[in-house]
DNA sequence: GACGGGTTTGACCATTTGGTCAAGAGAACC
DNA sequence: GGTTCTCTTGACCAAATGGTCAAACCCGTC
């Protein structure tokens, strides 16, 4: 078994395929749903070779989970206590929409997993998540508060931001099936859908 | 084998009590993730006792999508023509939040089955669900033209009703770690603060 | 209390699933 | 060319899973 960081090329090679295979099983079925067998015959490896990288499916949906939450709340980090309030909130909400645009596999697999009652990232929730959020939610309130924004309360406007981006992605079947959009294109009326909206709730 | 609907008392009792432990093990696992010896045991009923009262898994399963699709569209139905725009739309909202409250399971098998691409319910999604989005839509797109709300898209005003309500059964656990709620106090809050939300983005 | 229906279950089965293992195939360095 | 370490896989295993079946158990009716 290979250690943790991948030390050849073939090693960095075959663990990101079995990851982009894994992170599309996981992401369509769940982690009970998924199977090795299925994640093995997508990567164009066989069983035993999969389980040579990675000692089990739970390391395997545990590395997917890792390289996610390293990246899921950095849009949110980048919200800026200095900036313009109304611009900071609204740029916020687009990168949230172009992470779901770009990475819908990742969204989907945070979905799943939190369906399913959060049982791997409970803590990170309980921890990192909720300090950050926390902290961006006083900044907001701050913004209230000092008549920069009209009166909302910060958590659910949060709330609200992920539930509308993360939608495109996690429904996108749903979405699809709907309005029957060309490619990605529904993203733009999206993006300027909710510009419009988060404009109108907090603009004074 | 009994038929599809009940007979004596000991069917209809023993279906409810199937039913009910399956939603709670479908709505948790998603389809495949779930298991018939789980969905028993949580029923108090043997598993050979589970497929007396239905012919497979797939037959549990579909007997629980179609009673949700039969009540799910009801808060949209709703939505009048001829009432007052703003308050009709908002009305839809609230309506469709306290589904998500009075459901939470019910919520989360439809998520699980859209996120898993719909494989059950496209049909209904590109025939009954699409058809009704479509001439609600077409009455929002007339209230916008004759100015009773602002301008918007229908569509995705409709998108961002399910995703905003739906959220907090859905992704009820991330929630939970974030603002550790007292029981279901913050789908108060939910209501406040959607009902502002809606009221300023549609109203003139 | 015997009858006949509906109801329940222990034992069983084939398949799937996560995971192991030993042996073989490659690559790389000497 | 040989040696050593990395990589790959066919064969296998135990447990879990969806589903079957015959026998037994209720329970109301005659």
């Amino acid at each position: 078994m290979p250690g943790t960081k991948p030390r050849t090329r073939i090693q960095k090679r075959n663990s990101e395929t079995i990851l982009d295979a894994a992170l599309d099983v996981f992401s369509r079925n769940g982690f009970r749903g998924a199977t090795l067998d299925q994640i093995a015959k997508d990567a164009g490896l066989s069983k035993p070779n999969l389980l040579y990288y990675f000692p089990s499916k739970e390391a395997i949906h545990r590395a997917l989970i890792d390289a996610l939450m390293a990246n899921w709340l950095d849009p949110l980090r980048e919200m800026d206590a200095d900036g313009d309030p109304v611009e900071e909130i609204v740029a916020y909400v687009l990168r949230k929409l172009d992470m779901a645009r770009a990475f819908p596999r990742e969204s989907r697999l945070f979905a799943n997993e939190i369906v399913q009652g959060a049982p791997n990232i409970m803590d990170k929730i309980e921890g990192e998540l909720k300090t950050l959020v926390d902290e961006k939610a006083a900044i907001i309130g701050h913004w209230v508060e000092t008549g920069h924004v009209r009166e909302i309360d910060p958590y659910h406007l949060i709330f609200s931001i992920w539930a509308t981006t993360q939608h495109y992605a996690d429904f996108d079947a749903q979405i699809r099936g709907i309005i029957t959009p060309v490619e990605d294109h529904h993203f733009d009326d999206a993006r300027k859908f909710l510009d419009t909206m988060y404009r109108r709730m907090l603009a004074l």
